[in-house]
This record gives C-alpha cells, structure tokens and sequence, in this order.
DNA sequence: TCGGATTGCCGAAGCCTGTCCACACAGGC
C-alpha cells in the first residue's frame, strides 16, 4: 500500500472520531500523522518492514500511529477503526462532504433516524423531518438538499493531481499515452484512458497490484478500477498505425472530433479512430500521428488543451493558433505562505525549493489578520517582515525573495491592512476569503474597490471555486476585469489542483477584456511548488502565450510590468 | 495521541463570524 492510501485511511478514522466526539488532540494527531505521510517521499510500507528503523523517530508518530500504520499494512484497518466502522455506517462519512453538515449533525442524525446514505438524507429533507430536531429548519433542511445535487453533480470525478499522479504511474509500465479529459488539461477528470501498442500491456495492467474491480477484459480493451479511491481506468490497444487516429478520437473533446469530422468529410476524407481514409477508394492517408492528420486536413497541429470546439479549428486552418505558454516559461512564483501563517516551511526552505525548480524569483505572501484561524499577519508583522527580507536580499542570494501579502478583501472592498503598512511590501495579492455569496452587485463593488487600492498588484484566485466542492462567487466578471486591465491589476491563474482559478473561459475572457495574468502556486508547503505546471495547463486552455503571463519575464521586467 | 518532561503524567489548543435557531455548529486556508 502506498502512503496517499494510508493517510487517507487516517484521515478517515479522524472524521470517525470526529462524528463520536473523540478527544480533540488525540483527532488531531490522526490528521497532522495523515498529512505529514501523505506528503513523504519514503515509502511506510519500507520503513515498517526495514528491521533497523523505527517509524516512530517521524515527527508526529508515535507508539499508537505506529501500531495503527502496521495493522493497516496488514489488513487494510486497525482495530480503532474497525470499532467505529461497526457503530457508525461508513456513508456517514459523505454526510460529511454536504455543506452545513458537521460531525455533530451527522451523529444528531443517525442517532435520531438512522440515516445512513444520502438518500434517506435527501427524503428526510423532503418530507421536512429535520425540523423537528432541535436547532435544525426548513432553511437547513433546503440547504442539505442543494448540498446534495452538488455532491452528486461532482461525484465520481477527481483532481487533476490525483490522476495525473496514477497516469505517470501506469503510463511508462504499460508503453501508454493518455489521452481524454486529462489530456485536454480539463481541471477535473472522470475517467482515465490509456491508449498502447504494447502487446503485453492489458495483462500487466490487470495484474498490478493496485488494480481491482475488472469491469472488461478484452483482447483490445481493459478496464478496471485503480487505488483506493477508485478511479476507473481504460486501457486500450491499438496498432501502431493507427496511434494518431485513436489519440485524436480518445483525446476529443467529442465536439471538436465532431467539427475535424466534418472538416474531414468537407475535403473528401473520413477520418475514425483507425485513421484517415480517402472516402472515394477508402485508402488511408494518415493515422500514425496525429501531426500527420492534422496536416492531411489543412491544419496546423492543435494542441490538446485547445480541443474544446471554441474556434481551435478556424485558427489552425488560417495558422493564428497562439504559442502556448510553456512550462519552462516560468521564472517566478509570487503566491505562497510560510509557518507565519498557515504553511509548513520557513521562508528560508520556501526559498530554497523554488530555486531547486529553477524559479528565479519567489513572493512570500502570507495571509493577513482577519483570516485569524490562519493566524494572519497585521501590520506591525507585515512590516517586520519586510524588513526582514530586505536584510536577505542584501546578501545578494541567487533567488529574489520579494516581501508580499496575501491580503484579505473585507466585505466593503477595503483591504485587511492600512495602506501604509502594504506600501512596505513588494507584492501584494488581494483575495477574497469570506462573505462570498454576497449578491453580485455588491461582490462586483466589492472587487473594484479592492483593485482600487494602489499597492495591489494581482487578484487572487479571481472566483473563489473550490473544485468538487465549492461554486464560484458571483459577479460581473467583464466590469471588474475592464477595471483590472485599465489598473494594470493582474489576474492570478492559481495552480493549487482544489482551485485552479481561473479557468479557461475566463481566461480567454480576460485576455479579451486586456487583462495580465500571473501563474502562483498558492504553496503552503515546499512540495507544492511543483504545482505551477498545472496552473500552465488552465493558461494554455485559456489560449495564453507567455506574453500574456508576468511571471515569465525576467525579474526586472517583471518589476516593470506590475503596477507600481 | 504525541512529545517531552515531571519517566506515569501533563499540556497541547488557529479563532472569529455567520447562520439559524434560540445557543451551538459549521466554515474559512
């Protein structure tokens, strides 16, 4: 079992203790050793089984974790686990994914009624039986139920994170290539496609550990689930030839295999998943590539991410597809925090990560004060800690650090911070972190006092979505980025796979509009930094090249280019 | 439950605000 698994398995018995009021430390302990083993390059299942090391000499694990870590590589569970999983049904747990619902309430009701799935939730709800609990109403009840129909809309999708990380681990054994959803660089994916011509592939992949579940196991398809989370995979085998044809047909999006159909169809050609084919004697003309398509059809190459049906096809026939920015564009992160606020590292190890990427620049841009539960910077820290970077770069270090703040927009549109104290800093990004179902009207004021203020350089994660979880607040998008471009404000593309903010749609909308863009990761430890090529693929969907994105300048430049 | 000290026990602890209902719970990164 590999660690993601284990810390899931940890953080669920959290949630468990939660709902059956455990003591707060000892749920705590369960979610801080989740975290830290989620994020460890070494594997547990290596430790526990090297006779000369002790897994308890990790921070955060201790006699208990320890003995727990080695029952579950056993068996899956421990028997803490095991004890609550027979007092509470395990789908209590995705009461818990249902906004306005806590532990508190997931217990209040399967105590009371014996819910156990969201679908006896749902009809409680409906047949206005929550009412009757004490603290609980018809709005509670209305809120449950629009929780619901967004939990099932969102169910069964992942994180591009997630299945890029089982697509770099299946692709290489299996000589594959993905295609699909997360090819295209869509944000979330249900579904991951494999395409081979490997003769061996389909066997290999049945019989990897961490596959389960066959659902098909045919001579030219394999389709199962993988890991824990369940994530259903396709394996498909396809002849060399036809490679190309099939990466098209299986990259889609179904719209744009539609239009290239059509296109095909217009020159005399059909073109399938086996290849293209002359229509008056059926031969084929291309198939091997999907370059060589492209190019039989008039096109210029289209990249995966532009697949969409949103003009990528007009553009390739008269040659005005963009150069998209690439990953290696990026000199310079400017949205992280440190154990200031609510990151892990110092700024010194922050520093020295982003460097280790080849960053030439970083801002340091920990939260500000009203965000308390993140114990928030307020002025006379803000400043002080400027001052302390001031003293870093002295030393002339390789990377430039630029002191900065994440700063919260209050819900008047003024800025968490006085204006003197965000003048100390380089680099301010303004982000909105509370009242978001403001109604638009005033959301839009909001925002546009918040460009207002000079020291802002970049809107932070501009909507606001948490993806599989949370909407976008809502506003009028085209005021508020006229009023950003004609500021020189810049609109942040945040990186973070929960976020990924904004997306394509906007994106191309903003350019539109005469917006600038800047790609951050939003790290909250060092690890996270390596994230910034997701935030490359929401620039790419947008139709973005590397001028239309700050950070790929050099750092004077860069200083130039943002506002001041 | 962990970690550290006091070695069989104690301290740790993001906190503030809105919602919805009648004071507690959930949510914010």
């Amino acid at each position: 079992m590999e660690n993601p698994e284990i810390a899931r398995i940890l953080a669920e018995t959290a949630d468990l203790m939660e709902i059956d009021g455990e003591n707060p430390f000892s749920i705590r302990s369960f979610r801080n050793a989740a975290s830290t083993l989620d994020g460890m390059p070494e594997r547990v299942a290596d430790i526990l089984a090297d006779p000369g090391r002790d897994i308890t000499q990790i921070q955060g694990i201790g006699k208990g974790i320890a003995s727990a870590l080695a029952d579950i590589l056993a068996r899956g569970s421990f028997p803490r686990r095991d004890e609550m999983l027979a007092r509470y049904p395990p789908t209590a747990l995705e009461m818990l994914r249902i906004p306005g619902l806590g532990p508190k309430t997931v217990r209040t009701l399967w105590e009371q009624f014996r819910v156990s799935t969201l679908e006896d939730l749902a009809r409680l709800c409906q047949e206005q039986k929550l009412r009757a609990l004490p603290r609980m109403g018809a709005k509670l009840e209305e809120k449950i139920l629009q929780g619901i129909a967004h939990y099932r809309q969102s169910a069964g999708r992942f994180l591009i994170n997630h299945v890029s990380t089982v697509a770099a681990e299946l692709a290489p054994l299996l000589g594959a290539t993905p295609a699909g959803s997360l090819r295209r660089g869509r944000e979330t994916v249900g579904d991951l496609d494999l395409l081979t011509s490997r003769e061996n592939a389909l066997e290999l992949f049945l019989q990897h550990p961490r596959v389960h579940d066959a659902l098909a196991a045919g001579s030219n398809k394999a389709s199962a689930r993988f890991g824990a989370e369940g994530l259903q995979v396709d394996v498909r085998m396809v002849p060399p030839e036809s490679l190309g044809a099939a990466l098209c047909y299986f990259t889609g999006s179904k719209d744009h295999n539609v239009a290239l159909r059509q296109r095909a169809l217009k020159l005399g050609f059909s073109l399938n998943e086996y290849g293209l084919f002359r229509l008056s004697d059926e031969t084929r003309v291309a198939g091997e590539t999907e370059a060589e398509i492209h190019a039989a059809l008039g096109l210029d190459f289209i990249p995966p991410e532009l697949r969409e049906n949103q003009g990528e096809i007009e553009a390739a026939l008269h040659h005005t597809l963009p150069a998209l920015i690439e990953p290696r564009d990026i000199r310079g992160d400017l949205h992280m925090h440190t154990r200031e606020s609510d990151g892990r590292a110092t700024f010194h190890e922050m520093a020295a990560a982003a460097q280790e990427l080849g960053h030439a620049y970083i801002a340091i841009t920990d939260h500000s004060k009203s965000l308390a539960m993140a114990n928030g910077l307020d002025e006379r820290r803000a400043v002080a800690f400027a001052a302390e970077v001031r003293q870093f770069n002295a030393g002339g270090p390789p990377l430039r650090v630029l002191s900065g703040l994440e700063c919260d927009i209050l819900r008047d549109g003024r800025m968490d911070l006085e204006d003197g104290a965000l003048a100390e800093l380089d680099f301010v990004v303004a982000s909105v972190h509370s009242y978001m179902s403001l109604e638009p009207a005033e959301m839009t004021d909001r925002l546009l006092r918040a460009i207002e203020c000079p020291s802002v350089k970049v809107l932070g994660h501009p909507t606001g979505r948490v993806l599989l979880h949370r909407d976008a607040y809502r506003y009028e998008f085209d005021t508020v980025a006229r009023a950003a471009a004609a500021r020189g404000v810049a609109f942040e593309i945040n990186s973070s796979p929960e976020r990924l903010d904004l997306h394509a749609p906007l994106i191309r909308r903003a350019r539109e509009l005469g917006c600038k863009f800047i790609i951050s990761t939003d790290a909250h430890h060092p690890r996270h930094l390596s994230n910034f090529h997701y935030g490359v693929t929401m620039a790419r969907r947008g139709w973005l090249s590397a001028s239309d994105v700050l950070n790929t300048l050099p750092l004077a430049e860069f200083l130039a280019s943002t506002r001041h």
